[in-house]
DNA sequence: TTGAAAGCGCTAACAT
DNA sequence: ATGTTAGCGCTTTCAA
């Protein structure tokens, strides 16, 4: 057993109140009390129990931010803004995962009250959970959906904008023939994308198909996988907007295994600019938005809490590469600024 | 104030144990009154206080994961092999950043006893932290260094004989003045990589230099700065081995920039395979380890924690892709591999 | 400036 | 099967 703050007392001859209080800097100690109670902590290894100073002042200074996957493509842009602003207020920073359900961590630690604000990413976590959950002392920002409710805010992007610009793209490059490769329909920005692409390919007089053909999850192998099905039913588009950045390359690596060309035979633009996409041949066209930001701004709402709900939508930006046959190649100079950005030199990483 | 599991007992018309049982599944409690107690707690929006229990029951079912970098490159395998441990065996994983000294989120949970044991990766938290902290219960296991102490015990890998094979790769290929690109010399890992160096050296037959003239810190900037002053001083020789790949491939950059040819003028062997180093150009010849094993090994060490140490050494291997001239390019096979393996198709990642 | 004591919300031993 | 009660280790009010 550890020693605790009456250990401490009693070999420092004190009251606890004094331990607290010479531990915890108060003024109203004496400078020898504080160094005699300082020895005797010192000799009894003590270290004060977290659980226990928490359980009094209803309080654990710390942010949650509950993740979908830890070592995911997308999130460490993410993180780094959470972190630097809930350091900047002098709280402490959990990461974890939302996987396993009811029974996953972040479940644990949203029911719990564990930490003092939480923010969340990740379909894991249910709207009513949060709901329930979220109150004064306990402010939620979410930041894959618009979740309206008290201690509930939301930072989001301009998904549907962000995805008529893809898909104008396209159809400025001469594409006509233009598909959706979906991520799952519950997915609030997927069918937020899904809206900017019907309503670019309105616009632009091309009819608009009656159904997704394609579908997936959001990941790698949900791309790979529909294109394939796609390729093997023979009706092959002239493009394909991906709901994000890792369908999109799991598109292009179908179609390269079926010795379909990209951008040739089918031009392909994803969405959110993770840090491979740059990397990838060809590299990827896709919209881009800041992940710093959204971490850092979803934070602050964390700390400003207030009753009312608040929305914040961050912009989006076509980056234009290869892989809709815009340019030629793919620059050393591009090339440089890729790898750096992928291993973020220096501090704040660039978008 | 959210209710608590008296205003429970009190609604539901029993006494706080009962609620405290039915809540915790006891076998103990009539069906009845349990749904009495659930129903109760429902209508009040009960959540419990986990620090309440925490200290009651003097652990927190909690793991910690303390890295200097949560969004780095090197760490999502080994988290996700922390992650999975932990869960199997019914625990919480929080991850964080030991960034910020004293006064970070890691220093706090550690010294606090917030988690009942935890994985250290970082030369942030000190030697003596950690043996003082360390303890029957808490055990603690680092991933980058060889600390011995009770209740302390260490995963790391073959980082002579690794960097004895690249070294001894790079002189195969007929390079004889070898350079070592340093990392910290206060770190563990490259002071080991440094002596397979100087012995593959010796082994040959190649004179040792009697300083290192190339240093930097762990990232990318630094290899690109060691490199560029290498350069100004027009002291350039045939092939250099880096500390680590973010170095390796700052080096890179930094030879691009003044326009010479990796491998045909200066050939480059890192270590550790990170996930971008078969994507960059050239392709990254480098000692390749298993972080995903990493990470859950040193989950199990912590769950069978005992007083003596342990010390758990895992193999390296040699990979050899391209900026050491050996192959002649990056095949497309390769190169869907990698883009999967990044995106880490499907469950646990390969290599 | 210091001490005594109440209690944060829960668990679990013990009593019924 | 359910109730009573004593703490877990700390902070903080109040009294001295």
């Amino acid at each position: 057993m550890s020693a605790t703050i009456k250990d401490v007392a009693k070999l420092a001859g004190v009251a606890v109140s004094t331990v607290s209080y010479a531990l915890n800097n108060s003024t109203k100690i004496s400078e020898e009390t504080k160094r005699k109670v300082l020895r005797a902590a010192e000799e009894l290894c003590f270290r004060p129990s977290g659980a226990a100073r928490n359980l009094k002042k209803r309080k654990s200074e710390t942010i949650g931010l509950f993740l979908n996957d830890l070592g995911g493509p997308f999130y460490s842009q993410v993180i780094e803004g959470v972190q630097e602003v809930v350091a900047s207020n002098g709280y402490n920073l959990i990461v974890c995962s939302t996987y396993g359900g009811e029974n996953s961590s972040a479940h644990r630690f949203l029911r719990e009250q564990f930490v003092d604000g939480a923010i969340i990413m990740g379909t894991a976590i249910s709207d009513s959970l949060i709901l329930q959950v979220a109150s004064e002392s306990f402010p939620i920002v979410v930041l894959d959906r618009a979740l309206r409710g008290d201690y509930v805010h939301n930072v989001l992007i301009t998904n549907e904008q962000g995805a008529y610009d893809a898909v104008s793209h396209l159809i400025k490059l001469g594409r006509s023939k233009i598909e959706f490769l979906s991520g799952p329909t519950v997915a609030f920005d997927n069918s937020l994308r899904f809206d900017g692409y019907k309503r670019a390919l309105m616009e632009h007089n091309l009819p608009i198909p009656n159904k997704i053909s394609m579908f997936g999850r959001f990941v790698e192998a949900g791309g790979y996988q529909a294109v394939k099905l796609m390729i093997a039913s023979k009706q092959l588009p002239d493009a394909i907007f991906a709901a994000n950045d890792e369908m999109a390359i799991g598109a292009i690596r179908a179609l390269h295994e079926s010795g379909i060309r990209v951008p040739e035979d089918v031009a392909i633009v994803g969405f959110d600019n993770i840090n491979i996409s740059p990397i990838i041949r060809p590299a990827l066209t896709t919209i881009s938005h800041s992940k710093y930001e959204m971490g850092a701004i979803a934070t602050q709402l964390v700390f400003n809490a207030r009753k009312h709900e608040n929305e914040i939508i961050l912009p989006t930006q076509l980056v234009v590469r290869q892989s809709c046959g815009y340019k030629d190649g793919l620059q050393e100079t591009d090339y440089d600024a890729i790898v750096a950005s992928i291993l973020h030199v220096g501090g704040r990483k660039q978008n």
